[in-house]
Order: structure tokens, then C-alpha cells, then sequence
DNA sequence: AAATAACCGAGACGGTACGTCAAGTCTTGAG
DNA sequence: CTCAAGACTTGACGTACCGTCTCGGTTATTT
């Protein structure tokens, strides 16, 4: 009963929220300046989500998908290189916050954190698997797990590259993992 | 001149970081926690350390390295089975939470990041690069890039399963992670 | 709008401000006492006034005036005596700390020092000026300057006395003080 | 035995202490700046003083007195106004960092407390009792308690002047308290 | 149409930790 | 034994957010 809740106002928290994360990181993102900039009071927000770490991952869950560039041709190695490019800046553009994110609050909060896995998988996953079956097309046939390999590898080098190694995934960096990792993986059986 | 800096209290600080550290996590782990564990005063870590990322750094440049197993057999896949098994086991129990600190300090800190990526950087060439090579060992004549590749790609995958999945790097992983992807690679040229 | 202060707060604060300066003076009152003994938080305090200086200011200026005796006979000598002699007390017990705190913090505030001045002057005027013309009565009549003189000279002889004499203000000074200094020179003209 | 005390050093702190007393009074002045002022460490101040307090309070000690202004004429009437002109413009200078110092640490040590009183009394009544005396001369003879009258009265009103009314003693204040209090008062008997 | 119930903004509140400052003590090396 | 340098403990400072709690005022639904 009584009155309903504002989804406008919702929306407002959780864009706030994710433009703010990409700003400033985990840590530094404050509930107050999530408040101010969204309009919102900070009451509003705490009567959504328990705690900062859960409205992150709120904010996250609600993050748009980008759609995965379709398959450009009928050669297996450019339309790898395609999609790893395109993965690589997706990661570098919206994963590496929620990271910051899981890490820091997985210490107090185990539910939380597998939360967090939760999307992270999801948007993996919607990242790697099914645009990559696109990919191969018709003709070449691959071994049945070569889908579940790219998506264990990819990313993970990936993010490796951006958080150790903290290097850009330019495009040598790309013909590099296609060429000297994927590729002879895929192919290999 | 003056009086010189009493080193047990430098250690006393870093061993008591290092042991919070992994008790509650870089979030959770104050300044106040660290002076009265390691029976030092506020003021004298400032003195050393210009804020907590800056000690969490210091600490884990100093924390001891684990020694790499020596290779038990002449046989390559006994060898990367026990390099890798013993690999796993210290980023789950090390590394982890110095990605935390990396995570929570790169953003309002770019200096801090960097050294913080150094430290990774080395501790992982350490585990990986000179182990390697002895786990070839004679007669077996690898690629020229391998030790760069495992390098690249084992910590990379077993840190991506153990953050992302969140499931634990057992028996049956390690095995998987062999004989799937880095034997075909380290052999595929 | 938002949520109204809590009065009771405010004035718990200022209460336990002034019971804390009459015990330990200004240097040695702390914030975190104050918070403490005013079932109050820091924050709360400093909410409300910007530095200890400030919040000693307030509590003084809200301090209860103490009022002065009514005239006892027709007499101006008499009635001399009794005032002069509730003015020294008051001075000793409350305008020392006060004094004290306008010493502190006059030289890193001189905003502050000219509020501490303005309580210090209006309730020296109130215990001087219009009582002062109260104890002349009918018939009696001095130099239109007389009040002020009074004021100008009794607080200044009192004070000197407690803090360089370092003597009480007994009876036989203040009925020197009436005697010797004050009729005369309310009568000189 | 043992090297002796660099008796040039010990001149250093007091003249340091000083100078900084009167830049930035009691409570801003810090031992760190008074060694470093001094070009001493602060253990060669600790040695000499017991604390900040016992520093003033020496340094005022030794601080050098002005000599009052020679009678100029054989008016008592202008003798008083070059006195009192010369006496507040010493208050002003002089005495009012060394009662910040009182009214700040009486309340800790009162031992200190009284000895700080000693070096004031001393003060005013070299400056009060006998120059007033030269300034009476030949001829004019006033009551025999004149001089200390006058030592009660015009440090009293010069002080209250400055630090409660807050305003300068100048020309047309000295010649009010000379021609409205001091010499009705030295005159009345 | 009124009453009710939840919403929303604003912002006070009790906390916890931050990083800084100065006081006064202690230690070292040189004279 | 003195001195300069500076590390050390202690304790308070004033600040920043956290998450909770009132307020006054605003919608919707329910009577």
C-alpha cells in the first residue's frame, strides 16, 4: 500500500552510481555523492539497498549489455579478432569496476560477492559464448569445448593484461592472443 | 645523524600489516589496528609510510617469498602438475588480497598502483619464469616464447577462476588447466 | 528543513562545556570530553561550532547571569560594599576562565577574540552600570560620568588583584577599594 | 665535570622565546620553533626548563627592562602623562604575552603560576613606584600611600583597557586616566 | 472526500577512522 | 657531561563518510 516507489528515482541512483564508479573507483565512491548527484536523498537510497556494496552491485546488474559486433566474414581468425578486440574494451571499460567493487566487499559480505560473481559470470558469458559459435560459422568444425575454453582463456588473460600488467589490449596485444594463444587452442584437436 | 629509526619497529609494523592484512582485508584494515598490534604509535608509522596504501605496498614487497618446488621427475606433465598445484596455492593464499590493495589504491593513487603492479609483476616472473625452465629440464626442446607464455597465461587463469568462479584451484583444475591448455601451447610450435 | 537539532543536545553541550571549563580551564578542555560528558558525539559538536575557541564563546555567552544584589539602605557607602563586594565575587568565579580563554585563543582567531571581548564587556556593564545607579538612590547626586568611571575602574582593580596579586578580594580590599578609590572619585566633582 | 654549558645557547632560547611570544603569543608558540629559532635542539631546552611554561616564564625573567623616562618638567601634571604614556606602551608590548602564559598554565602548575606573578610585580613596580616618585619633585607633597595607589590603579586600568575594551592607549586615553583618576586620587588627601 | 500508508528531500545524529600537530622523552654520535 | 639531530609515545585536533534517525511534505490507495 501506500505510495508507490519512484522508478525514475530508482534509475537516477543506479546511473549516478555507475557513472560515479567509473570515475572515481570503489572506494572512493561515496554514498553522499551518489545522493547529490542523483537527486536523490540518502535515505532513498538505503530504503533500496542495504549497504554501498550492494547498490554497486545493483547498479552493475542494471549496467546496458553492449551487443557483440556480428561476424564480418567467413574467416574464422578475423572474426576472432573482431570479438577480442571488442571484449578487450569492454572489460577495460566496465568490468574492471565491478572488480574493485568484489574485491573490496567480498571480505564483509560473502553473500555479496557471489552476487557479484553472479553478474560477472552472466556478463561473461554473454560476452564469450554465444558470439563466439557466431563466429566460427559454417564449415569449420571445432572440438565441442572450444566455446567453454574461450571463455575460461579470453578474459582472463585479458584482465590479467589491464591489472598486472597494466598495459593497454591494443591491437598487436590482440593478433597476439589470437594468433599464439587461441587459435592453436581452438584448433588443437 | 640523530637518532637512528628502531628496525624492530619498522618490522614490527610490516609483519603486523601483513598478518591484518590477511585477517580482514585491505578495506577493513585500519591504521590504528596496525600501531596498537605491532605496539608502535600512530605517528611512527606516518613517519615511515605516507598513508595506509603506501604501508600495504611496503608490506607486501617485504613478505617473504615462497620457494617453487624443485622438479620430481624427468617427465614435463608430473613437473607442471606440481609447479602449477604449488602456484595456485599462493595466489589463493597471497595475491588475492594484494589485488584488493591494488584495486582499492590505483585510483587515487597512480604512483602507488604502479609499484603495487611492480611487486605483482616480480613475485609472479619469480613463480613462474626460472621454475619453468627447470621444469623442462634435458632432451624436451620447447618454443623459445614458452616460459613467456606460461607466464602470461597460468596465473592469469588461475587467478580469473578463483575471483571470477570462485571456485577453488583442486586436483582436477590443475590437471585440466595442464593438460588442456598449457601443454598444447608449450608444445604447439 | 531536514531534521530539526535536537535542543537538548545543544545545550547538554554547552553545559557540559562550561562545567568542564570551571574544572580543568580551557587549555586542557578537550572535545572529546565534552563529547563524553554531554552523551554527544564529536561530530555533533562540531556541527554547530567551528573550533573549541567557538564553542567556549557560546558556552560562556549563554552562561546564566547571576543577578546583582538589590540596595540595602540609603546609604552609597553601604550599598558600595555590597555591590563591589558580589562584583569580586563574580569576577573570581567566573570571569577568570574566560579570560583565560580569551588569552588562548585571541591570537589565531582575532574574530574570536573580539566576540570574547564583546561578553566579557556587556557583562561587565551589566554587573557594573545599572546596578551602579541603583545603589545612588534619591538625593544623592555624582558626576553624570560616574558609571562609567565605576565601570572603567572597579573590574579593573578586582582583576589585577586576583591575577597579579594573586590575593583575594576580602572584605578589607574591597572596603579599600570603596573607600580609598572609589567614593572619592565619584564624588571629585 | 663533562663539557659546560654553552652559555651563548642558553641566551639564544630566551631571546628566541621572546621574540616568538611576542609574534604569536603563549599558545601558538611551540618548542620546536624556539629550537629551531635558537638554532638548538629541543633536548638543550628540556635540560634547562622543566616545559613551555617554565621557558616563559624565564625568558621574561631575563627579558631586559626598559628604564623609565626621566621627569621632564617640574609640572606633576606633565611628569604623569610622560609616565603613563610610557608605562602602557610597556604593558602593551610587553606584559601581555607573559599573561597569556599565566592564565594558561596556572591552572597546571601553581608553583609556576606564583612565580610568574613574582616577575610581574616586580616589573610593574619598577615602573610605577619609584619613577613616580621622581616625577612628584620638590614642593608638592601627596599623601604618603601615592605610590602604591598609583602601582594598584594605572597598570590595572591599562590592562583591562587592552585586553577587555580592546582598544590602544593612546594620547587622549593616557590624559583621562591622568587628569580623571590619577591625580584627583593622588590629590584627594 | 478524508484517512492512511509509504515515499521523498533534507539534514541531524552516534560512530569509526583518517591524517596532522605539538608536547615531552629517549637514543645516538660527536665534542 | 653537553649538544644537535631526530625517532619515539601520547593525546588531541578537525575532517570525511558511514548507516540510522527524525522531520515536513507529497502522492496513491483505501475506506
Amino acid at each position: 500500500m501506500g505510495r508507490p516507489r519512484d522508478t525514475g528515482r530508482g534509475l537516477a541512483i543506479l546511473e549516478a552510481t555507475l557513472s560515479l564508479l567509473s570515475e572515481v573507483g570503489y572506494e572512493q565512491l561515496s554514498m553522499e555523492a551518489v545522493a547529490s548527484r542523483s537527486g536523490s536523498a540518502k535515505t532513498t537510497i538505503y530504503r533500496r539497498y542495504r549497504d554501498k556494496a550492494a547498490l554497486v552491485a545493483a547498479a552493475v546488474e542494471h549496467r546496458a549489455q553492449a551487443t557483440p559486433p556480428e561476424p564480418v566474414s567467413d574467416d574464422l581468425r578475423e572474426n576472432l579478432l573482431s570479438l577480442v578486440s571488442w571484449l578487450a574494451r569492454q572489460i577495460a571499460e566496465q568490468e574492471i569496476g565491478l572488480l574493485g567493487a568484489l574485491f573490496a566487499g567480498m571480505r564483509s559480505d560473502v553473500r555479496l560477492a557471489e552476487e557479484m560473481r553472479r553478474i560477472l559470470r552472466r556478463d561473461e558469458a554473454a560476452m564469450t559464448d554465444e558470439p563466439l559459435r557466431k563466429a566460427i560459422r559454417h564449415g569449420e568444425h571445432l572440438a565441442p569445448g572450444a566455446p567453454a575454453l574461450f571463455a575460461e582463456i579470453a578474459p582472463a588473460v585479458i584482465v590479467h593484461r589491464i591489472m598486472i600488467a597494466g598495459e593497454p589490449c591494443d591491437g598487436p596485444f590482440v593478433a597476439h592472443l589470437v594468433d599464439d594463444i587461441l587459435l592453436p587452442l581452438l584448433r588443437s584437436r
